[in-house]
DNA sequence: ACATTAAACCTGGTTAACCAATTATAGATT
DNA sequence: AATCTATAATTGGTTAACCAGGTTTAATGT
């Protein structure tokens, strides 16, 4: 068991060893946007690595648009200067694994906006997505049963509808870590749920009727046990 | 070139078809989180594609925290339950390209939040970083010289004293797709910086005296011009 | 000299064999 | 019959050889 989790640290460890080595090598090199890496095989040799740990350092600075892979050609630097790679660097490899609190504070964030926005540009058949997650939602409370991930999927149909395709991708993103806590820490109370279905409703009325910023208040108010859990943690 | 990105487009047609295929898995086999996905090998045969491309596409249902891959043992269902696995997968699926407007809204929204987050929580090690990334990006600007990547650290700086990780981690996927397109469009006008200088240290200046609402204000007045150029393309 | 072309060499990506750890199985021991 | 143990099978991860397409180089013809 601990061993696993040991392997883990240490091959993050040696990950986050080769980015910083990338960026030195970019720096004594000089290299600027658009110039290309070496080879994927000199890299692994150079830094007494294994090619697939290269090229897993190398994806992930990729993920991160810092470096382009080109099939048959090789890897480039982006289109960003040195400068601004070294700092993002240096932010990614200080990047600390997300708290409960900073997740729960930037889902209230996106879903006050995705909330306004939705109702500014939800189509007809947004409408009839949210609806359907509405009921399924509804009917797994009035049937005493959990509802987290109804719930859930009904905040991810606002998103959709918001129009904002970077939002709702990053509300997919921090939507699993989210369930999972809120199942560890039993934040949904055992009443609450019959509390969430008027609460829904009324987002889904206001966004249905477009009014902004009556979605926004009404989903601030559905998060204000939520609120102040997370600050009082 | 266009063979270059028509193979990208395959294969992550490839892998979309991939992560269908596990969805009806895991509904055909009632699997439940924390059950045990089949083998690499054994879907790869059944789906008829390679392990590499199974392994990639568990590594993206990975990140958005939807398997869990162990070592030595197996690959499972995470602990959320089958209806959210369902919803999320068909957003997953439908995830389009972010465009830039999505992008600079989503900027906007995020950077309120920080400036105004870093005002509450910086530390004053976090001020000499933003006082030296502000004093590269005037430097800079005075000089003549495009600037866009310290003014971009400068934003990124901020990010960090925010004190809420999820934030800085989607601060720093959004910015270099932003540089790239700020160079693309030409966004940065010739006398907008010295402009800047002045909104930039108003900012600084906020932070330091942890006045939030300055902050956030002073954040939107840099903004003004992005707004309106974001909402007139 | 210069342009053209073909061949040798690199490139990232793919594949299949291999590894170590885990899990299932069957046998021995009590 | 129950329990422990050793062995065989299975797992995700790793490695090294291979592939197809790009890039460089140098020879060739004009």
């Amino acid at each position: 068991m601990k061993l696993e989790i040991l392997t883990k640290n240490e091959s993050e460890y040696i990950q986050k060893d080769i980015i910083s080595k990338i960026r030195d090598l970019i720096n004594l090199k000089n290299l600027e946007p658009g110039d290309k890496l070496p080879s994927e095989r000199s890299l692994s040799e150079k830094f007494g690595v294994t090619r697939s740990n290269v090229r897993d350092a190398i994806q992930k600075l990729e993920h991160y648009g810092l470096l382009k892979s080109m099939p048959q050609s090789g890897t480039f630097v982006a289109n960003i200067g040195v400068i601004a790679m070294n700092g993002m660097i240096e932010d990614i490899l200080r990047l600390e694994e997300p708290d409960f609190k900073s997740l729960v504070e930037t889902r209230i964030l996106l879903e006050l906006k995705t909330a306004r926005l939705a109702a500014l540009r939800r189509t007809n058949e947004d409408l009839v997505q949210m609806r359907e997650a509405l009921d399924a939602y509804t009917a797994k409370v009035l049937n005493g049963e959990n509802a987290v991930q109804e719930d859930l999927l009904f905040h991810l149909a606002i998103a959709k509808a918001c129009g904002n395709s970077t939002m709702n991708t990053f509300m997919l993103i921090i939507t699993p870590e989210i369930i999972t806590n809120f199942e560890k820490y039993h934040v949904c109370d055992k009443n609450q749920p019959v509390i969430g279905i008027k609460e829904h409703e009324a987002i889904y009325e206001a966004i249905k009727k477009q009014d902004t910023e009556e979605a926004k208040q009404k989903m601030k108010d559905h998060f204000k046990e939520l609120y102040k859990y997370c600050y009082n943690i």
